[in-house]
DNA sequence: TCTGGGGTCCTAGGACCC
DNA sequence: TCTGGGGTCCTAGGACCC
């Protein structure tokens, strides 16, 4: 049977979200209505544009670009902050709205949502009920969304991709020549600023172009990705509306630092607070790794990353942090750094390992964690002396302002 | 001139075993 | 002395998404 998909996705996310929440705290301004962006700190070397006002987009600013070059093609540029906790609230508050119209919704991310509503029509029309919740929305929560309709996830998402704000868009498998066929291909969903070049070297320009590309030549050339983009371009998409909160795969945190660091000394304290972050939001859930990975990015913008298995899984902080120093001794080369990340793979949960005898962590060490957490808990994690050497360091400046 | 942070999935090559 | 494959596991890096 024919599926009946809607893929909701919230018109500028971050600037609308930012927007409302300082009306509601009685601001005379509506961010969206003045040359805007949402974005980093330029100082902590983080400032780039997060999103951006109609206004500010006019001007030529870019989603990604260094806010310095935004602040050159738009002077009168007004940078905020973002603030996720309050990006959390309206996406919770937009799910909880979804969640009257169908049981089988899948957040694909905080501003993103697919429906399946095959089963909960209940004699309606699809685009009714699309046209009807984007009115809600705007109504009731006081941002916008655009809305894809069709009958798989894809085409529901790249319907809600065209014309914006504030828009209800089909897709279905015999408007696909018109609507979508025309576009270029770097339009089509999961194709990249890598793949894209190739493809037009190929003589192939847009995703009509891609569709009538045999099939075998493309899978010759990129492999799966070939397949899918094939498929994707023929308006082919079997996968299911995902409504299981899934557990993550990998846990890992980076950070930028406000200037190089010229030694491995420099190093040290970032990867005792990325190791408290990374163990706290394992051990939070239940979960426990057996990879670590540590990444450095120099001055000059060269990543490279190295990993090594634990010789069992853990979620102690003491035991990633051994194995992560150990990998940064062995992976550093003496150079000045940019970034900084730490990140578990293999994570498995806690209750399905057995606790073995060789285990050389402690309950000690394991009482620690727990006792830290709770901390992290109540206070957040400014709190911790021990989690904290970087980010008070990160924070001193900003605080000391503020107080 | 300056370039975030959080993820997932895939691939290629090397080591090792049978 | 010179010659196979197949399979698994592991690692580093790349491409893409929001």
């Amino acid at each position: 049977m024919e599926r009946q998909i809607l893929h909701v996705d919230v018109n500028n996310a971050f600037l609308s979200w930012t927007a409302i929440n300082m009306l509601e705290n009685g601001s005379e301004i509506d961010i969206r209505t003045i040359p805007a962006i949402i974005g980093g700190d330029e100082e902590k070397r983080s400032g780039i544009v997060l999103a951006k006002s109609p206004i500010a987009k006019s001007f030529g600013v870019v989603t990604g670009e260094p806010i310095y070059f935004a602040k050159k093609k738009c002077p009168e540029l007004q940078v905020f902050r973002g603030d996720f906790e309050v990006y959390h609230n309206y996406s919770n508050k937009l799910y909880n709205l979804l969640l009257e119209y169908t049981d089988i919704i899948e957040r694909f991310s905080i501003d993103e949502c697919f429906l399946d509503m095959t089963n909960y029509l209940m004699g309606r029309d699809l685009k009714s009920v699309a046209c009807e919740i984007n009115r809600r929305v705007k109504e009731e929560l006081k941002f916008t969304v655009n809305i894809g309709v069709a009958h798989n996830k894809l085409l529901a998402k790249m319907a809600s991709d065209f014309q914006k704000p504030d828009k209800v868009h089909t897709l279905f498998e015999e408007e696909l020549a018109d609507k979508m066929w025309t576009l270029p291909a770097s339009e089509l969903f999961m194709l990249g600023r890598k793949t894209v070049p190739k493809l037009l070297n190929m003589q192939i320009k847009t995703i009509g172009d891609i569709a009538k590309t045999d099939k075998m030549l493309l899978v010759k050339k990129f492999g799966k990705h070939g397949q899918m983009m094939w498929e994707y371009a023929n308006g082919i998409d079997n996968s299911p509306v995902n409504n299981k909160v899934e557990l993550p795969k990998s846990i890992g945190n980076s950070v930028t630092l406000p200037k190089d660091l010229m030694n491995i000394s420099e190093i040290h304290p970032v990867l005792v607070a990325l190791a408290e972050k990374v163990g706290y939001r394992l051990r939070k859930y239940k979960l426990v790794a057996k990879v670590v990975n540590v990444q450095l990015r120099t001055k000059d913008f060269v990543d490279y990353s190295h990993q090594k298995r634990l010789p069992f899984a853990t979620s102690s902080t003491k035991e990633i942090l051994k194995l992560a120093n150990e990998i940064l001794e062995m992976m550093y080369k003496n150079e000045p750094i940019r970034l900084v990340g730490l990140r578990v793979d293999d994570l498995e949960s806690e209750d399905e390992i057995q606790l073995s005898m060789f285990s050389s962590v402690s309950s000690k060490q394991t009482n620690l964690d727990k006792a830290l957490d709770q901390l992290t808990n109540k206070y957040g994690a400014a709190s911790i002396t021990r989690a904290s050497r970087l980010d008070i360091k990160l924070n001193n400046k900003k605080e000391k302002n503020e107080a």
